[in-house]
DNA sequence: GAATTTTTCTATAGATCAATAGATGGAATT
DNA sequence: AATTCCATCTATTGATCTATAGAAAAATTC
């Protein structure tokens, strides 16, 4: 009789159990000199170990800048779903769209600057798969800011497209310069925030109670 | 008795005369795969040559980086300057900034690319060249925004270096969408100034005349 | 049209790099 | 202690790519 051992149960479950360790390091080296500007030998030296050895984990190195890819968008992907179903007014939900769309910087500075900057360099099918998704969530923006212009919160002579992209750009920017400026990102996402709904000018009025 | 005859002024000055065209393949090539993602090869399919007759107008892969990126810097430099000395209230001169530099991706928006994506895979010391005036354009744009705190244009509660950042990132955001989107760059300059200086929200009071 | 200069070509060297194959060491399991 | 499984190693292949050398062709000049 063949009996189930708990380790047999555990069997593949602690397979590669450092893989999370290796695609932290491609992502650094990734964001850090691009694909192609990086050899595997430069993913191996920064793990300590030999570069034959990585292809125990991926299969070629374009699966290890797809891994990296996928770890940068899931971070906007959870959040912004999130919030383009919820509550609240245009407003409130940009401020939300803003936060979530810098927070993944704390902690996946590295993921998502490869995400950025080099996910035009993945094979064509998963391109095309990260594309759509990324579309998707030009669209959530886009979506609040006509919704916000719809109801009278945002001025109604925007380009919505044009906001989307601006703010978008702006965003996407701070994963290139959070490093060296030593600011947290809520201090930014607040500066941001303050800068897309208000702008650098001073109200026309006397700063008056705003609508809440 | 030697004379000097007008070919021999002119020796030299006509050579490497297909030298634009040269760089202006590597910009495209190099805009469309990145500096390390496009081989030699790749510039010579674009033009039509043997690979290794390029070596007759630069002498490395990365003197033809260097020469395409200054021609990026180039187009900000000359504008930028030019607006810094000059006159106008601090509004009017962000204005003219933020035009000037979405201006350079009508004629050069491969050049400008590349510059802003590759740079970073320049040798040391043209990279520490380009970084130096990089800063210099960034301090451009915030001393007019600290001029226009201090003058009572924009409001006193900005933080001048974010409010930098996020508009150079807006900004520069345009290169990699400019040619998706079909839109004018003076179109996007503008719509990109009103939402600098107004924002998305509604004014607080009833849109009123603003101070000019 | 001969001489000179400019441009492009062919051929190839030399280096780098991704990826494979198979061996080895070590941990966990029985 | 023997066995099985996991992780890393050594050694190497084959492909790709930059760059050089020198010949050929095309254009220009005299």
């Amino acid at each position: 009789m063949t009996v189930v051992s708990l380790s047999s149960l555990r069997r593949g479950a602690n397979q590669r159990r450092r893989a999370p360790q290796i695609i932290e390091a491609a992502a650094r080296v990734f964001a850090e000199r691009g694909f192609h500007g990086a050899t595997t030998q430069d993913i191996a030296d920064a793990l300590g170990i030999r570069q034959a050895s990585l292809y125990y984990y991926f299969s070629s190195k374009e699966l290890a800048l797809e891994l990296v890819c996928l770890k940068g968008v899931e971070g906007f992907l959870e959040a912004g779903k999130a919030i383009a179903a919820g509550l609240g007014s245009a407003r409130e939900r940009l401020i939300l769209l803003i936060n979530s769309h810098l927070s993944p910087l704390i902690d996946r500075r590295d993921f998502v600057k490869v995400f950025l900057n080099e996910r035009q360099h993945l094979p064509a099918e998963s391109r095309r798969r990260i594309g759509r998704w990324s579309r998707g969530l030009e669209r959530i923006f886009e979506d609040v800011i006509k919704e916000g212009m719809a109801k009278g919160e945002f001025r109604a002579d925007l380009d919505p497209r044009m906001a989307t992209l601006a703010i978008l750009g702006m965003c996407n920017a701070a994963s290139s310069w959070y490093r060296k400026e030593n600011a947290p990102i809520p201090y930014i996402a607040g500066e941001f925030v303050r800068l897309v709904i208000d702008g650098l000018g001073k109200p026309a009025a006397k700063r008056g109670p705003r609508r809440r």
